[in-house]
RNA sequence: GGUCCCAUCGUCUAGGGGUUUAGGACACCGCCCUUUCACGGCGGCGGCAGGGGUUCGAAUCCCCUUGGGACUACCA
């Protein structure tokens, strides 16, 4: 058997932002595709005109370029089996879908909306099998021309064989047999003319010569329907993979909003890096086979194969993914770090907008204080807060007051270090250090005596970056302003 | 309810009949480094859902139970 060229595509529904899950699935593919020298394509399935969001698009295309995941084939790049958009290729399934009919593989049905609904309720009530009862299967030629004539706009629905066993291969799950006494004449033309997801999705893949189909596993249930529309049809299938649900981060049930971020918007406005989410979905439901865990897109394309893709459903515990930003965060350069956290930076008015170059160096100057302490971009804010602007407000006496000290012996360490301070001409790290231990000798202290107050002083907080560095970082002047100001709230 | 999928530390996972005292990572705890915090280093805690088979031998194969999930629309 000759290789085929391998096809994939991402076929997201424009219903809303893109979900975390829908991101996985799209990096798969995307893997799949770059794995084997494939293509990559992106179709909208807009087939849905009551549930059409018009921002989804946007946000889709946007966050699939934000995760790297750039398309070969689809919106904005075109592409050879276009379009792209279910909604622009309406004559096509319903062609197919008269086709189907005239062979007698499927059928008209005039069923009211309330009729089904009954119908329902009945088989809910009645404990039956729920599933359209074939009602119009059997509807002659001339009463398919009286509801015609008297203006009914049907339905077409697949004529199912009414027994029988199909075959369905998973190549992660391997063999699924399903009775086809359990399936049901399902819909494939809705009334207003679109296709359903099944009609159309079997339809495009074929077209587009799609070679593997990745999706999530609650279209397991679904795939015999489409394997028999692909033998009405007389083609050849793909073949599917399907991959396993995400989990709220307690394991129970499926994942929602109710579990706080799930689109790919959501962790971008976190403050996560595209790299470490990426990093981070690879991982969920892929294993290398080896221990490594850290992966480019270049370096998982690499090491990806469908092999070593999960079947079993997967909570989305977030403690990792903070853990894998923590240490891309480390890995930037700081002038990329810097350029990264300053949108979040303007956003929380620390900086201006534009920022002027000499602050953007400023800001450049801080990162490596900071760099190791922050594992969000969104945290940049509130450690470089003391940095980027000129005052703080008065530190709590407390706060000021280390647990083995007296605030006398505060504000004595605090008068001798500004005192000391003003008198050194350079405020760099060397300089500082061996002026401020000093002064810790001579009062016969220890060196954290003399420290936490002045940190605590200059910063409000006990938990920041080492004090010479931070100090010669924010200057001078607006130290000993700063320092004064302690000790007015300890006189007091 | 019916059909289908899944089942190793709290979480993500390695393992595919003997190489396993079940390995790694995150989280958690402790120690070290140290002016605080963090980073880093070292160590620790912690798991094969249960029951039956098959086999000389099972986390690994089979069955049942249990648990979780998906689907059950003129939604995808």
């Amino acid at each position: 058997m000759k290789k085929e060229k391998v096809r994939v595509r991402f076929a997201p529904s424009p219903t809303g932002f893109l979900h975390i899950g829908g991101a996985r699935t799209a990096l798969y593919n995307w893997l799949q595709a770059k794995k084997n020298g494939g293509s990559f394509l992106l179709r909208i399935e807009d087939t849905d005109r009551t549930r059409f969001v018009p921002e989804a698009l946007d946000d889709i295309t946007a966050s699939l370029k934000w995760l790297g995941l750039e398309w070969d084939e689809g919106p904005l790049v075109g592409g050879p089996v276009g379009p792209y958009f279910q909604s622009e290729r309406l004559e096509l399934y319903k062609k197919l879908a008269q086709q189907l009919v005239e062979e007698g593989k499927a059928y008209y049905c005039f069923c009211t909306t309330e009729r089904l609904q009954e119908l329902r309720k009945a088989q809910e009530q009645g404990k039956a099998a729920p599933g359209y009862d074939r009602c119009c299967r059997t509807l002659t030629p001339d009463q398919i021309r009286e509801a015609f004539a008297a203006g009914k706009m049907p339905v077409i629905r697949f004529k199912m064989p009414e027994q029988g066993e199909i075959k369905v291969v998973d190549a992660l799950r391997g063999e699924m047999r399903f009775d086809l006494s359990t399936l049901d004449d399902f819909v494939l033309l809705k009334s207003d003319g679109y296709p359903t997801y099944h009609l159309a999705n079997v339809i495009d893949d074929h077209f587009m010569e799609i070679s593997h189909v990745m999706r999530g596993d609650e279209w397991i249930v679904s795939t015999p329907k489409h394997i028999m529309l692909y033998q009405s049809f007389g083609w050849k299938p793909p073949v599917f993979i399907h991959l396993p649900v995400f989990l709220a981060p307690d394991g129970k049930g499926k994942l929602s909003k109710r579990h706080g971020a799930t689109s790919v918007r959501d962790y971008k406005d976190k403050g996560y890096l595209p790299e470490a989410l990426v990093n981070f979905l690879l991982l969920l439901g892929w294993h290398p086979g080896d221990d490594r865990e850290f992966f480019t897109l270049e370096e998982a394309v690499e090491a990806f194969s469908i092999e070593r893709l999960n079947t079993s459903p997967v909570a989305l515990s977030l403690e990792k993914l903070d853990w894998f930003n923590g240490m891309y965060l480390r890995k930037l350069d700081p002038r990329e770090l810097a350029i990264r956290c300053l949108p979040f930076l303007q956003k929380e008015g620390l900086l201006p907008t534009p920022c002027p170059p000499e602050r953007f160096e400023y800001l450049v100057s801080l990162i490596p204080l900071i760099q190791e302490r922050i594992n969000l971009l969104t945290e940049a804010g509130p450690a470089l807060q003391y940095f980027l602007e000129d005052e703080i407000s008065p530190p709590a006496a407390d706060l000021l007051v280390p647990k083995k000290s007296t605030p006398e012996e505060v504000v004595t360490a605090l008068q001798s270090a500004l005192a000391a301070l003003k008198e050194v001409e350079e405020f760099t790290e060397g300089i500082l250090e061996e002026t401020l231990r000093g002064v810790a000798t001579a009062l016969g202290m220890k060196a954290g005596q003399v420290f936490m107050p002045i940190r605590v002083a200059v910063t409000g907080s006990t938990a920041t970056p080492g004090l010479f560095e931070l100090l010669a970082a924010i200057g001078k002047e607006r130290v000993l302003a700063r320092i004064e100001q302690a000790i007015k709230v300890l006189k007091k």
